[in-house]
DNA sequence: GGACCAGATGTGACCGGTAACATAGCCACT
DNA sequence: AGTGGCTATGTTACCGGTCACATCTGGTCC
């Protein structure tokens, strides 16, 4: 009753295996007639090729691996979907592994799962991954083409995809320069994520650029890129830094939470303090105000980082290692204020 | 250089292949000097075992596939991340394929192609499914457990898994009512979606337990559920029921729209009119005011959908088809205001 | 009419594991 | 000492496809 396998539709349509094999798989070399024969047997019995024994014996799996900290979370899931997209159009299925963040034995076995899958390709979407120096990693670089994405680490052989956080944090404090602020805080994530530290090299950057002194009292981290972090950042910033006319914060939450602690002070956003956020989570649009941002294009870069595995496995000879910085563009939308004259000198 | 096998790893340690598959599956029954040997064979050639291969031999996959819509929506992104962790705990790989909306071809490919794989298990979260009656459903239904997540079709067989619904547009509307709103109109989402037409109903079955008289003036559906549709069903209402003091809004997104035309018509909300999402989205806590909706437990219905898989496999008799309703409770935020007496008889 | 050729079809090995059974070596017990 | 039984290890077939090559058939050409 269940799994008929070729050699049974042979012999009910009276051929080979082979030419059933031929059928399948649309070869020309095949009368009309057994063609017909044996697709009718097919239909009678019901019967639906294995891949598995496909895949051992073509030593194909048209599988890519993709290991993540968090499928919810959007900037994730919004990657996953573009690497998933871009894998189905080139003919691979995607599996999916989530690690908890954290969680060094996660990584390792996944990553293990996934050789001993034979996958084809592996992208590896984990800020801050533990499991750098260990074997495996190399080890999966050695055997399979691997994208490392929005990685701190570099690895020899494998490629990049990242954000070009350094240059989303200058665009940002630079729109807010060329509004004329100059009393420019920053709220940044944990500074031991490299996002973080990037986009706060951007941030000083632009400062330099535009002649302004940096000021330690302007710049607050937080343990986290949640609400309620920017919410106290903000608090924070203003006992700090009174004369503060503009904040760039380092994610979309940190700014919504910034946001709200302005407010509850009794200070309008844009009016009083104007507000650049990052990431362009899909509520930055409908806040209000809607929210200024720079745009992380994750959906590319999940795409991307399918795209390259599809051309390595494609060209089949060993590239070096390549890195890709994808733009994050600012979003302007109407949390910042250009300052007056009056304003500004306050 | 590449893919030792179990029987390269033999050769090297003096054993035979099968002495080197008990050391895999680490089975007692080997001398410890023997493993040892195994063991550094295994290391030296860098073996790793091919799931491929044991897949043919043990029939076995310990792989689930899960098809949706779009992997990048935050509800099915949740649904995914449900059933991936639920999966993992139970020794299973997840699969995913995420069908274009309104092609038909995909859906009957990725089944297809799931079935090839020979996955354990397959879990279907497509609203609106196309191939409700086609042969390639009932036929992975036939060959293996199957979930079907918010579908509106009712499949002999297979496990069903939804959000309740018709008692959360019951709880919304209901709250209306608690909080001695009498005009409540509602925005609903295209009314080809069971999960709209559910809503809608419960709606209306809290107003007749409150023995207030529909008014097909204040049902205003929508082609989608998103903002902008929000925003001028409201217009909308506000034309036509003037005298409307609450709104339930059939996802946040309409709700945030509708909250922004009853802004522009100089509205206040609460205070003026009160307003009911459906979802709860990560901003809408965020939201100002902060949103009173309900909320979708999609990750539990991902985790659910996971579960009766496994449990159907491991009891591996065929069990009828169950139906499984999640509950969607209100969470009461800042959107809704009591009405005094005045205002109720205006 | 026989040689030759091309296309259709068949045969057997192989991919890398697992399963079932066979065998060998050792100890205990009668 | 002979026999039974247990454990460690080896042997062989098998899972369901693909691959390389062999064979068969009919038609063309001289």
């Amino acid at each position: 009753m269940k799994g008929a396998t070729i050699r049974d539709v042979a012999r009910r349509a009276r051929v080979s295996h082979q030419t059933v094999s031929r059928v399948i798989n649309g070869q020309e070399n095949v009368t009309a007639a057994t063609r017909e024969r044996v697709l009718d047997a097919i239909r009678e019995l019901e019967y639906v090729p294995s891949a598995v024994a496909r895949s051992l014996s073509s030593n194909r799996t048209h599988t890519l691996g993709m290991v993540t900290t968090d499928v919810s979370d959007h900037f994730f899931s919004e990657a996953v979907a573009g690497a998933e997209a871009e894998a189905r159009k080139r003919g691979y299925f995607l599996i999916i592994g989530s690690i908890e963040e954290g969680s060094e034995d996660d990584e390792r076995t996944y990553l293990r799962l996934m050789l001993e899958r034979r996958v084809e390709g592996l992208i590896v979407a984990v800020p801050r991954l533990r499991i750098a120096d260990d074997d495996i990693l190399a080890d999966a670089v050695a055997r399979i083409p691997t994208v490392l994405v929005a990685s701190d680490i570099e690895l020899a052989g494998a490629d990049h995809v990242d954000i070009d956080n350094r240059r989303g944090g200058h665009e940002a404090t630079g729109y807010l320069v060329a509004q004329r602020h100059r009393v420019i805080a920053t709220i940044t994530g944990p500074l031991d994520w490299p996002s973080a530290r990037a986009r706060l090299d951007g941030y000083r950057d632009a400062l330099r650029d535009a002649g302004i002194a940096a000021d330690r009292a302007l710049v607050e981290p937080c343990v986290d890129w949640g609400l309620e972090s920017g919410r106290r950042a903000a608090e924070r910033l203003l006992s700090s830094a009174p004369t503060l006319t503009a904040i760039f914060a380092q994610s979309d939450l940190l700014a919504l939470g910034a946001i709200a602690a302005l407010r509850a002070r009794g200070l309008r956003v844009p009016e009083d303090v104007s507000v650049v956020g990052f990431d362009d989570i899909p509520v930055s649009s409908v806040f209000d105000p809607p929210l200024t941002t720079v745009r992380q294009p994750m959906r590319e870069v999940g795409e991307l980082a399918a795209r390259l595995i599809g051309d390595r496995a494609a060209s089949s000879r060993k590239a070096k290692g390549s890195r890709h910085m994808l733009r994050a563009p600012l979003v302007i939308r109407g949390s910042v204020a250009r300052l007056d004259g009056a304003k500004a000198r306050a």
